[in-house]
DNA sequence: TGTACATCAGTGAACGCGCGTTCACTGATGTAC
DNA sequence: TGTACATCAGTGAACGCGCGTTCACTGATGTAC
């Protein structure tokens, strides 16, 4: 088979090395070195490192929001009309994110460059994945919305960010759970299996009674 | 009154920093610079950076094991003998975190730097806090056990650590999520409304049904 | 068919810069005799 | 009470290093006439 060309060889690096050790933890010539292209490519190819960083991103979400999309017209026209329930939003999110690296074959890569977009530093990549994929996420909402129509808004903003910590924090700290649940029970931890045993945990978080008024 | 003495000022400026931006991001300069010290003066307190970023977690996480056995020790004479429902449990560990940054008045900072252990490089960091604070939890869990008796082990192992995402994800990504919320429903939010919030969403989620069986 | 020029992917070496760390040092305080 | 020495907290300047970026260049391919 052919190798690959000089800018697929070196997002696929990134990818890999972004998501083992942080955006500032991996230089350049970490990328490159292990890529085995020149130095100046990354440069020449993307303009910069940040553009690099954002580039790697765009490789997954472009197909994400494209296929999300798709997901939710398709629900829309099954129940045309009528209320989605929250089983079946949550389940084509989930199918969606399985779906989108199963053909790059890295749903940890994902959830750890998620999970850096939030955590990490000042905000440049926050606001520009807001900026190109918050759409859908509204949309999703907004469906959300329609299947909870009990829960107070600001409580379904929040109980929706609680879940989406969840998923993220346990997808994105994988290899240390996974170490730690194998040697606690030497237990084999597949991806697949964490998604079904998180099924339930979040239905009943997005159903949980309401909390106390807090007192004057 | 008095300026505190360096190894403090270094200290209180770096956790702020380290929370803000990350270790990497953060250089010694940066500390030294802000806290008014001169940039030898972190190599001569604390032998490295490595080091200094260990004493910054063993300031928060010192006191809280100290106040987490004492409060659990109180937990075990009060019910003395009988099995320590799971809300007590929950409740106690919720009221030690927050009891903890309230004398040094920052909650977000102690999450975020429980997050970033968690995310963040390699795992020197992780592999500190695993051998010196680990017992705790240990303990911890091994109560959750006896007040959660239907459970499978695994299930249990699990869930802990969704809802350990939940809550680090949710009080450490905190600022970036008050911003999206006070756009969108301009209303305030504290840390304090966010532990009440959590609450029920947490037991609701150790108390969900078990996942359906995986098929063959 | 041949030639001149433009475009493109990639290269090798160097740039200046900020990094963590080191080292010889100063000046204040405490201790021994 | 005085002197010599040790310890300690802190300093200023420099160290070598790896970083992201730049730049002049090469060689292959495509386009115009």
């Amino acid at each position: 088979m052919a190798e690959p060309d000089t800018m697929t060889r070196i997002l696929d690096t990134a990818e890999v090395l972004f998501a083992e050790r942080g955006f500032a933890e991996t230089s350049l010539r970490n990328i490159t070195s292990k890529a085995r292209v020149n130095l100046a490519a990354v440069n020449y190819h993307f303009g910069s490192k940040k553009a690099l960083i954002q580039a790697v991103f765009s490789r997954y979400l472009d197909p994400f929001t494209l296929r999300f999309h798709a997901a939710l017209d398709e629900l829309e026209a099954h129940y045309d009309g009528r209320v989605i329930p929250l089983e079946a939003l949550l389940e084509s999110m989930a199918a969606t994110v399985l779906a989108v690296p199963a053909e790059r074959n890295s749903l940890k890569v994902f959830m750890r460059l998620l999970g850096l977009a939030y955590s990490q530093a000042q905000g440049h990549l926050r606001r520009h994945i807001q900026q190109h994929y918050g759409d859908v996420f509204t949309r999703f909402t907004e469906l959300v919305r329609k299947a909870t129509p009990d829960l107070p808004d600001a409580e379904r903003f929040w109980r929706l960010h609680f879940m989406l910590g969840t998923v993220i924090f346990t997808l994105s700290g994988l290899d240390a759970l996974k170490d730690i649940a194998e040697k606690d029970y030497d237990e084999q931890v597949t991806t697949r299996d964490l998604v079904r045993r998180l099924r339930p945990v979040v239905v009943a978080a997005m159903n949980a009674p309401l909390p106390v008024e807090p007192r004057e």
